[in-house]
DNA sequence: TTGTGTTTTACGACCTCC
DNA sequence: GGAGGTCGTAAAACACAA
């Protein structure tokens, strides 16, 4: 966990629903999330997703909802790019951050740098621009598959981050979101549907183990599943995401429908 | 350095809904 | 039939203890 560690730490994720369970509630209208959620303050979002009537709101619109900057995310600003005052202000070029373009896409990334600085904010974990390293594709790049000559992709902490923040905003990505997420972070709507999958899967195994510790020391016998509503750990997290894990995947396509 | 466990992408099978 | 959901799984990428 790379992205969610940035996110979910320790204790609950997300433990304030952002966005209304009515999904078309601006970003400017939400309270601002808690603060362990101000991680993202320093991001920029990416010019497009604010396009999105979902997210209404001018560009540069999530640095209200997440505001104060977070020295977590300073490393944004060191190296090269450290000459800038703030990391949000820097906003987000496809090269700062997307060593996979779609091909033909001409926003192709810069030759590799070293002085650039990596994106997580955990500098044991990987050293600077290894992902960077990693995920540049020797030939045409993305859409690897099993049968082709790279497993898989690393995606980059940017659209990590950028997905985790999407995923915050809700379980479940509406069509619109996920071409503009796609084209923004240079990854397939393939790709963002299944990291949504994945990440929903992800959010259900947690929910599930947390379950499991919570029950297994005070009973042997069957565990009374958890009540409606009730604030899971994570799932909890917000109740429009209990909701909405539990419900119906076409009611929510309905409703997220443009 | 290496072995091992965990996390992250990606896919296929199957299901539901329109 | 197509799109998107969950579930299970493969394998790369990664963290970390020994």
């Amino acid at each position: 966990m790379y992205v969610g560690y940035l996110l979910d730490k320790d204790s609950n994720m997300y433990p304030n629903p952002v966005r209304h369970p009515s999904l078309n509630l601006n970003p400017q209208n939400y309270v601002p999330a808690s603060p362990q959620y101000s991680d993202f303050a320093s991001y920029h979002h990416v010019p497009g997703i604010n396009s999105d009537p979902h997210h209404g709101q001018p560009a540069g619109g999530w640095g209200s909802p997440y505001t104060p900057a977070k020295e977590d995310w300073h490393s944004y600003g060191t190296g090269a790019a450290s000459s800038a005052a703030n990391p949000a202000q820097l906003g987000f070029s496809p090269h700062d951050f997307n060593p996979i373009q779609p091909p033909g896409s001409g926003l192709l990334p810069p030759p590799i740098s070293t002085s650039v600085p990596q994106l997580s904010p955990n500098a044991q974990r990987r050293t600077p621009y290894e992902w960077m390293r990693r995920n540049v594709p020797t030939t045409s790049s993305s859409g690897k598959t099993r049968t082709k000559d790279k497993y898989r992709v690393v995606y980059t902490d940017h659209q990590r981050l950028e997905l985790e923040k999407e995923f915050h905003y809700s379980r479940y990505i509406t069509i619109r979101r996920k071409a503009e997420l796609a084209l923004t972070l240079g990854l397939t709507e393939r790709q963002v549907k299944i990291w949504f999958q994945n990440r929903r899967a992800k959010e259900r195994k947690v929910n599930k183990k947390k379950m499991q510790q919570q029950t297994q020391p005070t009973s042997t016998t069957a565990p009374t599943p958890p009540a409606v509503g009730t604030p899971g750990p994570i799932g909890g997290i917000c109740s429009s995401s209990g909701n909405l894990v539990s419900s119906s995947p076409m009611t929510i396509k309905e409703e997220f429908m443009p």
